[in-house]
RNA sequence: GCCGGGAUGGCGGAACGGUAGACGCAGUAGACUCAAAAUCUACCGGGGCAACCCGUGCGGGUUCGAAUCCCGCUCCCGGCACCA
């Protein structure tokens, strides 16, 4: 990854969780807290290890051919943030170059001033003397403003002017440069044309510090616009307006008709103004963390020849395990000279080891390759287990990977393809989230709250059997909810019911032909309904059929029933269907019941549609759609012997008596509805 | 503000546009027991003696027929959010 770029260090501005002492990458930091930690991260300015997970950035847009829950693909496209503009140069009056990156250049006329984050590079240069006591003071209050505090937008907006001046490129306006902290120096260049008629923050930092306004865009069927009095900014379409020769022409990007931005960036272009410029949310993933838990990041620093990356044939390089941990803050691995102390691979002269180590998040984004062949030394992946194996078919987890876990992982896969060593670009085809249980009262369990649900507990109480099937019966596997220590019983009792029906005595009987049809029917029925509910993970379904399965074998169940071979077989199904949601119950009853080896490497039952098939039926009767009658028929009644029927129904009748019938419906084998006035 | 998801009995929840409430919990009655627990049986959305009427967050619509499809709301949960 060194060779390609896709590894590199920078110096720019990180997360530092103080708790942790360590940097996190943006997806690791959750509303300004650390991901772990919980404690408000600051930033700082230290030269760490990046991947370059932005160059991948438009391939990670694309989620075709993936089975993945709409939310999860949401989040990611809303994480990566892609964003069509132009990046267009402004000058300042030192003579230094602004870049800015907007998505509405048709706008550019309307540019009155341009603001600058408090961090940028330039800000130092462009103030003047007399401005200089209030930007130092402005600049140093944002770098102490938590990240929480920054991103609140209830804030009043807040700057201060930098006594410099820029040109408009487009029109050779004179416009001001000031600095506010609602201008970000991670997104874009840290810089931004404000363009106050047509965009509200803009609108709202004009208003505050008596900036122009000069609307550029005229929204249709909307009195003309005046910059003067405008009460908030107009961000639609419209027809160009104080914009030279651009005048008349239709704002929007195609789609709604008017072609300006094209048409802008052409322009731009061709006088070297600007260009097109596709900019990202997403930033490259920081992975030093100053910890020692982690893998070593396998790069050298040599005094003659900087930075130089260890060589292969001494890779992995390991963590010491004969580490002091000192209560310094600091990784014990810089106190470590064995690790410290390595060869430059180019000059072979003395260089220090790279004492940072990797994000986990780095081991988890490829373990499913290496878990193939984990004892191979001789490389990272063998090509013919990951053919045979990957990608993942169906993966599992839950919605707080959405953007950590499962956007490294498709990251590291398209990579790894990229360097040749697997041959294809997604990990996981079928992805499916389950959901989380929370506490009784509803809130996520956490001790601080007192509301945990120790599993431990209730494995003591109930069985591991128990807990896991209630798990599976207690809602849909992908919602969670409230833990409930209600409905835990009921499945207790399933199973016991389960036991006593296949290893209790039976009462005296026969087994006719009618009983045989019924437990068949029963039995092919609940193979069919738990195949088809396992298949779209509705766990809660199919629970739920075991258990009417189980009802309808312990009301037939007799010593001569027992004995007939379609007793096994139903007991055969039971046990195998049963055998992923109790593991144990359904293993000890497979033996006791004389079957061969384990429950849970027998092939999974199947059903004969023979077998589902009743020589009756119930008819439902409907008068204008009103239930009015249920009837019994035969199996293979005809649509002419139904309708008959339904008529000849008494409670039916009584309402064809003085009416006319307009219409009759037939739904085979289930339903007859007549139509009268 | 933008984007997802959701709202059904006392509770958790079922329901290819075709019997709303499967399955389970709780509850009621009965059997067994000296009694209780456990177990088993029956009942179990609301109103009504009954025929029947009313019922899937709210208001409309499509349809022979809507929890399900369409339009417009309300509330709840989750994600993103000064991203230029």
């Amino acid at each position: 990854m060194g060779e390609k770029g896709l590894a590199y260090r920078k110096e720019s501005y990180v997360n530092w969780d103080p708790v942790d002492q360590t940097v996190l990458a943006n997806e690791q930091v959750i509303d300004g807290r650390g991901e772990r930690s919980g404690a408000l991260v600051e930033r700082r300015l230290m030269p760490q290890w990046h991947f370059k997970i932005t160059a991948y950035a438009d391939e990670l847009l694309d989620f075709s051919g993936l089975d993945w829950p709409e939310r999860v693909k949401t989040m990611q496209t809303n994480w990566i943030g892609r964003s069509e503009g132009a990046e267009v140069t402004f000058e300042a009056e030192t003579g230094d170059p602004i870049e800015v990156f907007t998505t509405r250049p048709d706008t550019l006329w309307g540019a009155t001033f341009m603001v600058l984050a408090p961090e940028h590079p330039l800000v130092a240069k462009l103030t003047s003397e007399s401005q200089r006591a209030a930007v130092d003071a402005y600049v140093e209050q944002a770098s102490r403003m938590s990240e929480i505090d920054r991103q609140s937008d209830t804030r009043e907006k807040t700057g201060v002017f930098t006594g410099g001046y820029a040109t408009n490129p487009v029109n050779g306006a004179r416009i001001p440069i000031w600095i506010a902290d609602y201008v970000l120096v991670s997104y874009g260049s840290g810089a931004i044309m404000a363009v106050p008629a047509h965009d509200e923050r803009d609108f709202a930092f004009a208003r505050a510090f008596g900036l122009n306004v000069i609307p550029v865009v005229q929204p249709d069927g909307v009195e003309p616009l005046d910059g003067a009095t405008m009460s908030e900014a107009v961000p639609g379409d419209g027809v160009m307006i104080n914009s030279g020769a651009f005048d008349g022409t239709r704002t929007g990007k195609g789609e709604t008709g008017g072609d300006g931005i094209a048409r802008v960036i052409a322009w731009l272009e061709e006088r070297g103004l600007g260009r097109g410029k596709v900019t990202y949310r997403l930033r490259d993933w920081l992975i030093s963390r100053q910890r020692y838990w982690g893998t070593p990041i396998p790069m050298l620093y040599c005094d003659a020849c900087g930075i130089q990356a260890e060589r292969v044939e001494n890779l992995p390089v390991v963590l010491p395990e004969d580490v002091a941990f000192m209560p310094t803050g600091e990784s014990p691995l810089k106190q470590h000279p064995d690790f410290l102390e390595a060869t430059c691979p180019s000059c072979g002269g003395p260089a220090r080891r790279e004492t940072d180590t990797m994000d986990t998040f780095m081991d988890s984004s490829w373990y499913w390759f290496r878990y193939l062949d984990p004892s191979d030394e001789t490389q990272a992946v063998r090509r013919d287990l990951t053919d045979a194996w990957t990608p993942v078919n169906t993966y599992t987890g839950g919605i707080e990977h959405a953007i950590l876990h499962l956007l490294y992982s498709r990251f590291f896969t398209k990579v790894m393809r990229d360097l040749g060593l697997i041959d294809h670009g997604e990990p996981f085809e079928r992805l499916r989230n389950q959901g989380m249980i929370l506490g009784e009262d509803g809130e996520k369990m956490s001790k601080r709250r007192g509301n945990v649900v120790d599993p431990d507990d209730l494995v003591a109480k109930y069985g591991a059997d128990a807990v896991r099937a209630y798990l599976m019966f207690i809602g849909p596997w992908d919602q969670g909810g409230p833990w409930n220590y209600q409905g835990i019983e009921g499945v207790v009792r399933f199973l016991n019911r389960v036991w006593t029906l296949f290893d209790g005595p039976a009462e005296p009987g026969e087994a006719d032909e009618a009983r045989v049809a019924e437990l068949r029917r029963a039995a092919h029925g609940a193979v069919k309904e738990v195949s088809e509910d396992f298949e779209a993970f509705q766990f809660n379904t199919a629970v739920a059929e075991l258990m009417t399965l189980q009802n309808a074998m312990s009301k037939l169940k007799n010593a001569g029933l027992v004995a007939h071979p379609a007793w096994a077989e139903a007991r055969s199904m039971m046990l195998r269907m049963l055998a992923p949601i109790a593991p144990h119950l359904a293993e000890e009853l497979w033996h006791r019941g004389g079957e061969s080896g384990s429950v849970h490497v027998a092939s999974w039952p199947t059903f004969d549609e023979a077998a589902l098939v009743a020589d009756e039926l119930e008819l439902v009767v409907q008068v204008n759609g009103k239930v009015r009658a249920r009837l019994t028929v035969p199996a293979d009644v005809s649509e002419a012997q139904a309708i008959a029927a339904a008529k000849a129904d008494p409670n039916v009748a009584k309402y064809l008596s003085n009416a006319t019938i307009r219409r009759e419906i037939y739904v085979p084998g289930k339903l007859v509805n007549l139509v009268v006035s």
